[in-house]
DNA sequence: CGGTGTGTTGAGGCACATCAAGCCAGGTGG
DNA sequence: CCACCTGGCTTGATGTGCCTCAACACACCG
């Protein structure tokens, strides 16, 4: 349970890891994939489950940055070292690749590098977009424009869908700069709004996608009861 | 006044610009640069001035996602169109580079590529460093972290320094996600801190670096009176 | 001289955080 | 079997940091 469809697109989406030799790593709910501060030698595509990518803070306060899922690269922007944390959120298969493989393979076939571009050039705009989520909006439009990131991802979008959602309370609190009570109450209210229902526990049923939308762009007023 | 030093490093400091076919422009401040929605065919590196990038919303308001600065590159995560808008905020000068040229020269030369690549990492640390700033930080740690980054970039690091600061209060608002009057009243509070001071509407004289970036970086409790 | 743009300061309100209590499911041990 | 604990989630009461609205100071300019 709780497990993520495995890559529908096929093998990889990624055509750089198959001209590379590459490694597989399995990981189990919760193992640790890369520590703050380890050698930035390696990236990572995910094959299967979601990875959870993070910052924590002195204090104790920790910033989800990214859930990545299959077909993600994580490590893309890093210098030399890891600027981030990352642990498995399910069960989780990730393709290892050497960074100095990769570059010795780019530099025989450039073509590769434009691909490499662009999955960075992704990367910046999830990044922005992010930042903006997490500035401008309210905390209702937070939780809506997660849940549809969420069912972006998987493709067939509807007027209506159920949806995996693996990660607690905690992690969506995490990841949209709130507290889990505020993530809670907002899925209440997003519930009472007749949007979307939660079937059992880790699911989510859309009921109407193109509101939920509206919401998480800021393009409805949601302070009414 | 208010010109922001021109870029001190020399020439350029990325060497892509070198080996190819370039253009200059001059910008007087306020002068439209990019508008969302153009054709993403150039890249912009800033030679002189400061180049403010920012998206409006539906609802008039602006999010400003970088000044960018001597030696930055403008346009590097966009696909096939803009996403955001870009004008001066100062007078500036800026090297257009096509797009089309850059890719055909990174073919010949691959080792253009990793540069590239580096370039976009570098942005992208920044986008998530931005993400972090606006979510996780109360109003005077985010005034204090932007002061501190607009000091890193003038490279000179000491523990006392003037700082030209050519963005308007609005400007800076839009920036951190705050409004005008909590950045200004943030500003009051560090310098009755005793950790700045305004010498000159424009100019900021920093007294104590390192507990400006304690601050920055939450590191210190400033409820206190 | 009034008009405009920028910045500062004060009073009050609201959205979200904090603190606290309780529900439910699953696990463990008597 | 029940008693008890734990972790995830929800809901309510209260506090607070920032926004909103408003007034004013100041420089610049026609």
């Amino acid at each position: 349970m709780g497990q993520i469809q495995s890559a529908q697109d096929g093998i990889s989406a990624w055509p750089v890891s198959s001209a590379l030799d590459t490694g597989l790593r399995t990981l189990r709910a919760h193992d640790p994939l890369i520590f703050e501060g380890d050698d930035a030698d390696h990236l990572y595509e995910v094959i299967e489950g979601v990875i959870r990518v993070y910052k924590v803070f002195y204090d104790g306060r920790r910033q989800i940055m990214a859930f990545a899922f299959p077909g993600d690269i994580i490590g893309l922007g890093q210098a030399d070292i890891y600027s981030f944390d990352c642990d498995a959120l399910t069960f989780a298969r990730v393709r290892t690749i050497s960074k100095a493989d990769l570059l010795r393979t780019v530099r025989e076939r450039p073509e590769l590098g434009a691909q490499m571009l662009e999955m960075a050039s992704r990367e910046i705009t999830a990044a922005q977009s992010l930042s903006i989520t997490l500035c401008r909006k309210s905390a209702i439009e937070r939780v809506a424009s997660f849940l549809c990131s969420l069912a972006e991802r998987r493709r067939d979008i509807g007027t209506s869908q159920t949806l995996s959602v693996p990660m607690t309370r905690a992690d969506i609190a995490d990841y949209l700069g709130l507290t889990i009570e505020t993530v809670s109450r907002n899925i209440t209210k997003l519930k009472s709004l007749d949007v979307i229902s939660l079937p059992t526990p880790g699911t989510v049923l859309i009921h109407d996608m193109k509101r939920l939308k509206r919401i998480g762009d800021c393009e409805v007023d949601t302070r009414a009861a």
